[in-house]
Order: structure tokens, then C-alpha cells, then sequence
DNA sequence: GAGTGGTCTAGACCACCGC
DNA sequence: CGGTGGTCTAGACCACTCT
């Protein structure tokens, strides 16, 4: 523990559990021991214990039981979901992404956007069309109205990097996305554009994202080839 | 605040400020007041407050910001995804929905299943085959495997209600899921099952569902149709 | 500078679990 | 019964935001 450091005490505490745990010198299963002596021992008030332990038990790598302990969760287990972008995932998997700027400009706003953003119908709004790639292969059509204004939309930057990594360079903080994934047959033009026939399965994603404020700030309608992309995610139940 | 009911204070709180809020009594935008006042015109400390504020902000209802206060999200935010039954989706959207347990035996583990579960490959699990349906029409197909021994699948219970309520009634405290959406073309049996043509796009999900030990519950095999079902879910940022 | 939330302390009593 | 986490208090100081 590092008194002197801005990092709060807490969240040192639980970055040490957390890597304990990963690294396996913290058994999965086996009890953290008691919170009064663990604050004891590294001279912290139990609150402030609590407070460590609490979020890994947010994070779903602890269990606490009354009258039991602190308990390491077995590790199928693992983080939930975030907010992801599909070119950060792409990233991740080393799948070296690209994109393709198919069309960029203000266009007045549908019914459907307008409602999705919560601005007037037939108001301006910023139009993204994207194709993303991996390893030079089609995967995904990307679709996305913005509120103008709102990020520097210039193409050379959207193609460099993923439009959430824009948002958020914008300085805006998200806050949460309401999606909806769906499947339906690829029309002639979709397959042409994804290098499918006409017919084949597509993943569907609409996607709304808000920020701290509770404004919207993105509507994406997305289209995954099915043979290549799946959503894979974890839930935890709230108690 | 009833000092006398077993519920906790900060719950007690947090309860109330939900309900002002889901009945706009607390406007969206507008701000709490301060953690401090707040806690002395109702008679109790700031943790408290703080605790009740705490978990609104981790339901998404909430945003604090440091200098500024508390505000109330505008409301087209509303609650994260919580680990849901196709069940009791159905019912929520009064679907009246049926189950048709097609097949409901012990078997031998195969490699997936007995990797998904955490069990030895080859010893036996309990796999049940269903259909469910909505209105009568066929909705999705459901194939699961669980550890035997874990509930009382009688086929009659299964055809009167989900899955995941007998878990939940077994004693089993549910904590988490790892899911997998993707979507695929329908195969002549799969589409003989489901009502729709071969080849029609089919959405596909499969979940292993982990209890608050991190022992496997269940793993599910889960084909939907496309054109009746999508899935909708709503996703927080972690700050 | 005034006001807000963020962090932290050092206690206290209670409810639940397993022995 | 002893030990655990769950709740609660009454303070304190700090960091940040806005004016």
C-alpha cells in the first residue's frame, strides 16, 4: 500500500487482489480470509477493505457469504461484457482490422433516427457507411448516424481507427447502448458488399449508445457475416 | 425511513428515489442535492446516503460528478440486461408461451458438453430437448445439458415453466453466464421443426450458466427463428 | 472561493452460518 | 457458540468544478 501515491488505497488493494487472483496465488475457491484482520494487517480501516473487496465482487471474481467468507470465484468465470467496438475486437483477436469509408456526409434525419437520437425528424445528421475488413476479407457493413457536431468525422481518421475511439477522443464519456441483435437473409446487394450469396445468414446489430448525460450519441445499424463474426458475452446476475 | 423494518436504510432509500424517479417525480436532468443535506434531513449518516445513491448509479439511473452533484439520467437509459429466460420473456410480453419436451434422458457427456460443464467426457448428464412455443407457433428449439442430480426435471415441470426456474427453485443461486450469439441457414430437419423453409436464417445462442461457486449449472443449445425472435439487452459502461 | 462528490477512519451492533 | 459479512454512525480531509 502506497500512502503517498493519488491512486486511492482501495483501488490498490483491489488491483493486488485482482492480480492474485489471475496469477493464481489467490486458489480459486479458497477464502480470502476475514475483513477486520486483512485491514488490520495492511493497516487500512475495514470500510476501506470492504470497498476493495466489493468491486472485485462487482466484477464477479468474489463471492461474499454471510457467516462463510470471501471466496474466489472458480475461474470459467470471468469479466462481463463491455461496451465493445467491433474494430477493437477485431484487434484484440490480432485480426488486423481496416475500414473502407463508403459514404460520409449530413443527410436529414428519419422517423427512425430521429426517434433513435432524439432530435426532429428531418433535422441534420451525420451519416457514416462503412465496410470493415480483417485480413483484407469483408466482415461487417457498418451504418451510423450521429448528432452533428458532435466528433471530427473526417474520413482519413475514420478509417485509421474505430468510430468509438472518435467518440470518445471527442470527450465524451458513454455511459450505456441499448442493442438489439437479430438475423436475416443477405439481399443480393448485401451479399455483393460482404462477399456472400444471396441468402445467406447475417448477424444484425442496432445499437443506440448514451452518454453520461442520458443524450444519445450514436445509431448504428450493423450487418455481420454470420459465417465469420458471432457476439460472445457474459452476464452476471444481479443479487 | 422505518428504523424498525429489517430493511436496510440504504435500501429503504434507494427504493423511494427509484420509484420518484420511475414516476418523475425526480425529473431527468435534474440534480439530487447534496450527499450531506440529503443525509441530515432524513436523520441519517452520509455513508448511508451514499450507499442507497451508489447502487442507482450502479443500476444506470444515476451519474455523479465530482463539484457538480447527482443527476437524474434522462430516461430513454433504463436497466441493464439481467441473465433472462426465453420463458419468462415470453410470458413479460404476453406471449403465453408452451414448452413440448421432446426428449429428456441421461447421456454420455460429449467433449463439448463435458468441456462446457466441467465434467469428466463420457459421464452422464442429464440432456433435455424442447421446443418452445408462443401463440402455438413454434419459436426456438431448445437443447440443454446439466449436471445430473441438479434438479427435478420431470417432464411435466418442464412443460409448465422454464428452465431457469427450476434451477432457481432447486436452492441454486445463479451468478453468471457466458453466452454466444451468431446466426446460421436452417437445415431441412431444423427447419421442419421451426416452420420455415431450408436455408431460412436462424439465430443461434449458446450459454453456459455458472452458480456462485463457479460450478457449471447448465449449458444450452439454442436455435431461435430469425424472423419471430431477436435479442434485446441494454449494456452499462463500466466507469 | 464555495460547493460538490471521493476517500478514509475507528469504532459499533446485528444477522447469518457452521460447529 | 464463535466467526463471518451486513449495516450504520459521525466525523475528517481532499480533488474537482463552476463562477
Amino acid at each position: 500500500m502506497d500512502r503517498s501515491s493519488p491512486v486511492p488505497l482501495y483501488y490498490q488493494l483491489s488491483q493486488q487482489l485482482e492480480a492474485a487472483i489471475e496469477q493464481g496465488r489467490l486458489a480459486p475457491g479458497s477464502l480470502l480470509g476475514n475483513e477486520i484482520d486483512l485491514a488490520a494487517r495492511l493497516g487500512l480501516s475495514r470500510p476501506t477493505v470492504r470497498q476493495a473487496i466489493q468491486s472485485l465482487v462487482d466484477k464477479g471474481l468474489l463471492v461474499r457469504r454471510r457467516g462463510v467468507g470471501t471466496q474466489v470465484l472458480h475461474s470459467q468465470v470471468r469479466r462481463p461484457l463491455e461496451l465493445s467496438s467491433l474494430y477493437d475486437d477485431l484487434e484484440a483477436a490480432g485480426q488486423h482490422p481496416a475500414t473502407r469509408v463508403l459514404h460520409h456526409a449530413t443527410e436529414p434525419a428519419t422517423a427512425r433516427v430521429a426517434a433513435a437520437l432524439g432530435v426532429p425528424e428531418g433535422s441534420e445528421v451525420l451519416f457514416v457507411e462503412r465496410l470493415r475488413l480483417a485480413h483484407g476479407e469483408p466482415m461487417a457493413h457498418l451504418r451510423n448516424h450521429l448528432p452533428v457536431g458532435l466528433i471530427d468525422a473526417d474520413p482519413a481518421r475514420l478509417e485509421e481507427t474505430g468510430l468509438y475511439r472518435l467518440i470518445r477522443a471527442a470527450g465524451i464519456t458513454l455511459h450505456s447502448a441499448r442493442q438489439t441483435v437479430g438475423a436475416r437473409a443477405a439481399t443480393p446487394e448485401e451479399g455483393a458488399r460482404l462477399a456472400e450469396p444471396e441468402g445467406a445468414p447475417l448477424l444484425t446489430m442496432e445499437r443506440t449508445t448514451y452518454d453520461d448525460t442520458g443524450r444519445a450519441v450514436e445509431f448504428g445499424s450493423h450487418v455481420y457475416r454470420a459465417s465469420r463474426y458471432s457476439f460472445e458475452f457474459q452476464l452476471l446476475v444481479r443479487p
